[in-house]
DNA sequence: GTACGGGACAAACCTAGGTATAGCTCGTCT
DNA sequence: AGACGAGCTATACCTAGGTTTGTCCCGTAC
């Protein structure tokens, strides 16, 4: 059904997983077969701890949650992988649903909640925009994170240099409020650059801003 | 009942709004006063067109709809707003509301969803929570059309300056791209920061990100 | 003890950024 | 026609940014 054949290297390199968690078996399998029709990888489970066994995923990915569950229900689920910062975007499908369900999943991030019978096209819909959504999302992690890593290659020192500097100070206004000479500044200022990779003040700034290293304001002089 | 006592030029500073909408004439007044027992200011209307008659609010404010209303329904209200671009935070009462109408709010951004009855404090926490969104909403749209409207009031070469500034480029190099002096690119870069009121590179590149001026990439070098 | 990294600084040197003054063309508004 | 603003440039001058080389202190890991 699913044709992963043994362990090619290549093949799943960017491909998008929809995980399943119902606990009902004729409707995985539907699901399963509906998501597997239109090309996509599946993975299905019969409860939550089942899901939290495996490793998060490292591909665009979404859950398709049933929000009655045996054990940890859907919303429970949910609010366990938010702890676990996990954030695959999650669709609900339900049953027996009622609206203060649906507003607390959709408070917390559900990208959709729909009711059965669901029809086909309606949820593959809501799969693709949650892979979609799931993608964008990596793809600004990695960026953050990356930076996060160059960051915390600098030492302490660097670090004071790079917030005041990206703050807009010049070097020797820098160095007045650190106690130091305006050549150890640019000095250091030297090194922070080659540290982060940032091939300009522009690339710095815009890092810093990324890493949530605010000054005060998006200051403005009348 | 509503206690503005004619052209007091002080007294609604910053004082929130709650917008009620809602055709059952008794859930208005008891919405009213349950709203002014907690010093809120409250306007209330019978239908959708009687509030879009009002000109949109300047303080931090939030609408409590009632989602089935006699002509134009709560949702098409919101839609309606939206198109308009009036984003006040909305809060939905229904009595006999459904998943996918809960769903297709909470999607168009509502705040919260609640059903009939409504616990007084369910209602006031959500109102709360309401305005206070709105308040970060409205100073952050106050700040970037600050800039906006700074930013219109360059000349179309000194934009040209400004992206490429602050994108990471040096003086010769933007005269290059754009087949000018580098002199011609400092003196368009000091009115830049003139009238843009930016007191560093810093600033001018932050400004930039809010205006949506972005290069390529937070461009990173191994 | 010594090697190593962080932190700090200096002299020398070069490039980049930025201002003031002045002068030119071109199109448009009056 | 003349004034005005945008656009463009030059000379001259000054400040800010940035690298290299070399030196010193200190704490800690080996």
């Amino acid at each position: 059904m699913n044709e992963r054949a043994g362990p090619s290297p290549k093949e799943d390199g960017d491909q998008p997983i929809v995980f399943i968690v119902d606990d009902d078996a004729s409707m995985r399998r539907a699901l399963t077969n509906l998501f597997e029709s239109v090309g996509l990888k599946v993975e299905a489970f019969g409860s939550a701890p089942q899901l939290l066994q495996t490793k998060p995923p490292e591909v665009p990915s979404c859950l398709v949650l049933d929000i009655r569950l045996p054990g940890t229900s859907g919303l429970e689920l949910q609010t366990d992988l938010a702890k676990a910062n996990i954030h695959t975007p999650i669709i609900f499908i339900t049953g027996h649903g009622d609206i203060p369900m649906t507003v607390r999943a959709m408070k917390s991030g559900a990208i959709d909640f729909l009711t059965k019978p669901v029809r086909d096209q309606e949820i593959l819909d809501a799969v693709q925009a949650a892979i979609e959504r799931d993608r964008k999302r990596r793809d600004l992690y990695k960026t953050v994170s990356d930076v996060r890593s160059r960051f915390e290659s600098l030492t302490s020192r660097e670090r004071d240099v790079l917030s005041l500097v990206t703050s807009g100070l010049m070097n020797k206004q820098v160095a007045a409020q650190l106690g130091l000479a305006e050549i150890t500044v640019k000095i250091y200022r030297g090194q922070i650059m080659r540290k982060m990779g940032a091939k300009s003040l522009a690339d710095l700034v815009r890092m810093s801003e990324a890493l949530g290293i605010r000054p005060s304001k998006p200051d403005v002089q009348t």
